[in-house]
DNA sequence: ATGACCAGGATTGCATGCAATCACGCGGAA
DNA sequence: TTCCGCGTGATTGCATGCAATCCTGGTCAT
């Protein structure tokens, strides 16, 4: 829809999601429309739509700002990722054809390499490959509307970095989980699919808020 | 935010939800301007904004449409109402006051009124009860990524126009889970509401499009 | 010293104009 | 008759201009 603006958008939520733009960043229209090469319009355009997605935070009369989220926020998003997410990836198991399989075992597998501890470099690659391996599985599940629930709940943790805060172990648990995700869907079997995506959520909850005390 | 766009998008809310505008009907910029009172440039960023939510489809360089919803995605919006919905509504439970519970008793016996059999009249001030009813949970469960996420999945049901397929012991069914939600939360009994608010689902999932055969 | 108040500048919000794209209907060829 | 191509009208997409609002700092009174 719209191409400038829709591209406009595209580049903002890239910017974001990768960190370029933090977190709480201001967004003036004037500087976004000079440096994306388009005009105000459609970038207030694509502002409304990430405001809408929950990535920018807009105030009348006030501009746009990246969005931030509290830690009752990131709680209350882990509660909705568990709800959503490992459904989503059981929908999607049976979907999946052998040239998807063979992508998501290539996401995992490249992530456990640049993350396996001793090779302590940057860890920005992961983040864009995880957001992919998340996707694709949102992607095959395939309706409209289970990937419209999840495309604003998805965003917090990926714009929070958080592979930065993990500790080693916590960082190879996850990522073992992306391959044995992998397995469980090369072997079709969705509850096992759907099961080590909750581990794997919890895994994350963990390390970025810590366990609910209730 | 931006008072004009905001006041057309809720103008233009109101209008999709109770069904002055029909499912599927073409909203051209020209027109939606000159009725509402302002230029087009708000009403393309309202637009946009239902567009996000789910309210209406865009597609580019060929306007907007009120969104349709197919039996697939009608059943998908049910499987995410049943994940989230009951959900709010234990959230909410406890954090009700005595004026919002008189509120929920007022529109759960309103609607159980018009509702009632041997009264044939119109059923449009349900739609309108019901859907504050049900936005009153979601309201106070307190959260904003769960309101957002909610947000574009409930507007199917509304669209839809459901209660007038409901046939009356369906329907008074439907009514009288009001009733009995209301008193779980008098009682703040997060467990009941949230049960009753799953078989009123159910409920409504079997007349609008029947049993899932899986 | 502190607070209220008031320019000046900067930024957003909206309206309008023009270019780009699409829908529709007509005419011509197979 | 049917289908393809094309021109015209209508609609959307984007850029720009102006008014409205907000933020900043500086001044004045207390």
């Amino acid at each position: 829809m719209r191409p400038a603006a829709e591209q406009a958008a595209q580049s903002l939520r890239e910017e974001i999601l990768s960190g370029v733009i933090a977190s709480g960043a201001r967004l003036g229209e004037a500087e976004l429309a000079t440096r994306l090469q388009v005009s105000r319009t459609p970038i207030r355009e694509a502002l409304t739509r990430l405001a809408a997605e929950g990535l920018v935070e807009l105030q009348p009369h006030r501009g746009a700002r990246v969005a931030t989220w509290s830690t009752a926020e990131l709680r209350e998003i882990f509660e909705l990722r568990l709800r959503l997410e490992p459904y989503a990836v059981r929908l999607a198991v049976p979907k999946l054809g052998p040239e998807q399989l063979d992508e998501l075992q290539e996401l995992a597998e490249s992530m456990l390499r640049t993350g396996k501890p001793g090779r302590r470099q940057d860890l920005g690659p992961i983040v864009e490959a995880n957001r992919r391996f998340h996707g694709l599985f949102i992607e095959v599940a395939g309706t409209a509307p289970l990937a419209a629930a999840l495309r604003g709940v998805t965003h917090a943790a990926v714009v929070h970095q958080n592979f930065h805060d993990y500790t080693p172990e916590a960082l190879l648990r996850s990522l073992h989980h992306h391959v044995e995700m992998v397995a469980a869907a090369r072997a079709g079997d969705g509850d096992w699919a759907e099961a080590i995506m909750r581990a794997h959520l919890y895994n994350a909850r963990a390390t970025m808020i810590g366990v609910p005390r209730s």
